[in-house]
DNA sequence: GGAGGTCTAAACATTC
DNA sequence: GGAATGTTTAGACCTC
């Protein structure tokens, strides 16, 4: 609704991509704002002929005359406070933001309405309305050359949310095939970007800006907290310029979203604080630098030098980690620039700039729903080259038991994917029947009550906090379905455990790499396996790298790795001979292996034996051999 | 086409 | 009485 005016606004305003043209022709920040377009095209236009002076004095000019539109929109916007939607006048709800709330609309839905032309060329609007906004807000404060503390912090978050859109496009185009990248080049240089202002021409910018201006001075004659940055203030406060969406920009590029969906009530982002700060200090992962106040932290976060502090060093741990990826896709057969940008998701670039972990960003392994599960804004996530096939054919029944079909471990799938499927609402590829005896198995006493359960599919899966009667019908039916679950009359009450023998009786062997298998692997990997889910997923969660080693989690990982194997063992002919990482895959399916690529490589998993419960005709409750208790990642699941 | 598996939905009973 | 839990049935879809 609120996307579709905002896309309605968009496609009739056809400033925007003035102001890109305009923009990107001009790095030196001569656009319009919002709805100034035609300015924009003027300013680009006398950027030839005017003398600086002159063109100077058009940039006030159309600053002015955007400020005048700003503060007109801010005033209705201010009209009906009671209302979210009068607190988020249009001004500040950049339309890409609005576009990628889940709430709003599912990108698989805008993709349904536009084609894929469209969405480019949306894409590329919506940039430009960030960049009229950022640029804006720069010539503002060229012009005002008032200390503004906050104006920083806002501009930062411009900066890391253009770059964030700009990476987004990007995913989204190579999502639709518009754009394919060579292996290797996960991270594209922002400046290459199409119709895209330069954003290190923005950071100089802004770097000069606070050269000028430094930021202690700022905030020392404002004597602005920043701690609480409530930013009423007339001038442009963060809250103003920046989206009033809960948007925490992160250094690295990253950034996490709030929307009013999900959790809204719950983790609402207070003004002055920040998920990377808290406790007086810097919650950057490895960072834990005290600051006093979130000022302090903003400004350590934000002012480190190039080449030093969190973004940079950060950034190349992350480019490292991108060529990895790319190295494990390419080893994987997993093409990048195969132009198959449908049916390949999996090779949305592993952007170096933004993949950061989401348990890398919160280290604590606590819950963030809604910095991640629902934000929106993570271009250039990593999540499709850790979601292994199986992930990707959630489309209803079938796909969903591919997983199983081929073989995907659940333990595995769920080690290498759980912050994946913990953060985005994406149906998980499992069974019914196997994800409760997963969560049975993951209990030091391998037996859970229904509640327990329960909260075992809400914990581990974004996709079960919602339509709760149904799967929790499901759930029960198939505890009561099937023998293998096992109920127990416990001290606590009723508690559910697993038969594994009954469980492994009704999982004969499936994998015979049949053709019908094999097509369905194949269509599942086609268009229309990019399912709404797993699409909104793409757009809406942060995806950590969890594909990367060193992204995982490592002890929920291992943890996860140990438990379970007998999915793989049970209907999987045991591990490669040779130890390598290639997937578990039957001899059937070395057959055909071009269809299987893109099984995960569990390296780990591989190096494990593989005896856990795969030749347990035992009760679950027995085996004293799965001393894993210690290891099960309760808390990081949580 | 049938068997088996899975999912969703629903109704109903029992327990807390 | 209401919610949670547990059982059962039915229909649909899919794979083999």
């Amino acid at each position: 609704m609120m996307v579709e005016s905002a896309s309605e606004t968009i496609r009739s305003t056809p400033s925007a991509q003035n102001g890109v043209s305009s923009l990107s022709n001009q790095p030196d920040g001569g656009g319009g704002g919002p709805g100034g377009g035609r300015d924009g095209a003027a300013g680009a236009e006398a950027n030839g002929e005017m003398s600086p002076v002159e063109l100077l004095h058009l940039q006030q000019q159309q600053a002015l005359q955007v400020a005048r539109q700003f503060l007109l929109q801010q005033a209705t916007g201010l009209s009906s406070p009671s209302s979210n939607e009068g607190k988020q006048p249009a001004v500040q709800v950049p339309v890409s933001v609005a576009m990628m709330s889940p709430q709003m609309i599912t990108p698989q839905q805008m993709q349904q309405i536009l084609s894929p032309p469209q969405l480019q060329a949306l894409l590329q609007q919506q940039q430009a309305i960030m960049l009229q906004q950022l640029a804006f807000g720069i010539l503002s404060f060229l012009l005002s050359r008032q200390p503004l503390g906050n104006k920083q912090l806002a501009f930062q978050q411009q900066l890391l949310q253009m770059q964030q859109l700009q990476q987004q496009h990007l995913l989204n185009l190579q999502r639709q095939g518009l754009v394919s990248l060579p292996p290797g080049q996960g991270s594209v240089p922002l400046q290459s970007l199409p119709q895209a202002v330069c954003p290190s021409d923005l950071q100089q910018l802004w770097k000069e800006v606070t050269a000028a201006q430094p930021v202690e001075d700022s905030i020392k004659q404002e004597g602005l907290d920043l701690t609480t940055n409530t930013s009423n203030s007339t001038s442009f406060s963060a809250a103003k310029v920046s989206p009033p969406i809960s948007h925490h920009p992160l250094p690295n590029g990253q950034s996490t979203m709030h929307t009013p969906r999900r959790d809204s009530s719950s983790h609402e982002e207070t003004p002055g604080s920040h998920p990377l700060y808290g406790h007086g200090e810097c919650k950057w992962p490895g960072c834990e630098t005290l600051c006093e106040d979130l000022g302090q932290f903003v400004w350590g976060l934000m002012a480190a030098p190039p080449g030093c502090g969190h973004l940079c060093g950060d950034l190349g741990t992350l480019a490292k980690e991108s060529e990895r990826l790319q190295a494990m896709m390419a080893h994987l057969h997993m093409r990048p620039s195969e132009p198959k940008p449908f049916s390949q998701p999996l090779n949305l670039v592993s952007s170096a700039t933004l993949s950061k972990s989401t348990s890398d960003t919160f280290p604590d392994g606590l819950p963030h729903p809604p910095t991640s599960a629902t934000a929106p804004i993570t271009p250039l996530r990593q999540g499709p080259s850790v979601i292994s096939s199986s992930t990707l054919h959630n489309v209803g029944p079938i796909r969903r038991r591919n997983s199983e079909k081929f073989c995907t471990p659940i333990s595995s799938e769920l080690a290498q994917n759980h912050e994946f499927y913990k953060n985005a609402d994406v149906r998980p590829p499992f069974t019914y029947a196997s994800l409760i005896r997963q969560a049975i198995l993951e209990t030091p006493d391998r037996q859970l009550t229904l509640n327990e359960i329960y909260n075992w599919f809400t914990r581990m899966f974004a996709y079960f906090r919602r339509n709760t009667a149904t799967w929790k019908n499901a759930v029960r039916h198939n505890l009561s379905l099937h023998k293998c679950f096992v109920r127990v009359e416990n001290v606590k009450g009723a508690v559910w455990t697993v038969d594994e023998h009954e469980y492994q009786k009704r999982r004969p062997p499936k994998m015979t790499g049949s053709p019908t298998l094999v097509k369905n692997m194949i269509s599942g990997l086609g268009y229309g396996a990019l399912n709404a889910s797993y699409q909104a997923a793409l757009a809406e969660s942060s995806f950590p790298l969890l594909n990367s080693p060193t992204m995982i989690n490592t002890s929920s990982a291992s943890a996860m790795l140990h438990v379970g194997h007998d999915d793989v063992s049970s209907t999987v002919e045991q591990v490669n001979s040779n130890g390598s990482n290639s997937p578990r895959l039957s001899p059937q399916q070395y057959s055909h292996p071009v269809h299987v690529k893109e099984e995960p490589a569990e390296a780990e998993d591989d190096s494990r034996p593989v005896s856990l419960m795969a030749t347990t005709n035992q009760n679950v409750t027995i085996p004293d051999d799965r001393d894993l208790e210690e290891e099960l990642p309760v808390e990081d699941l949580s």
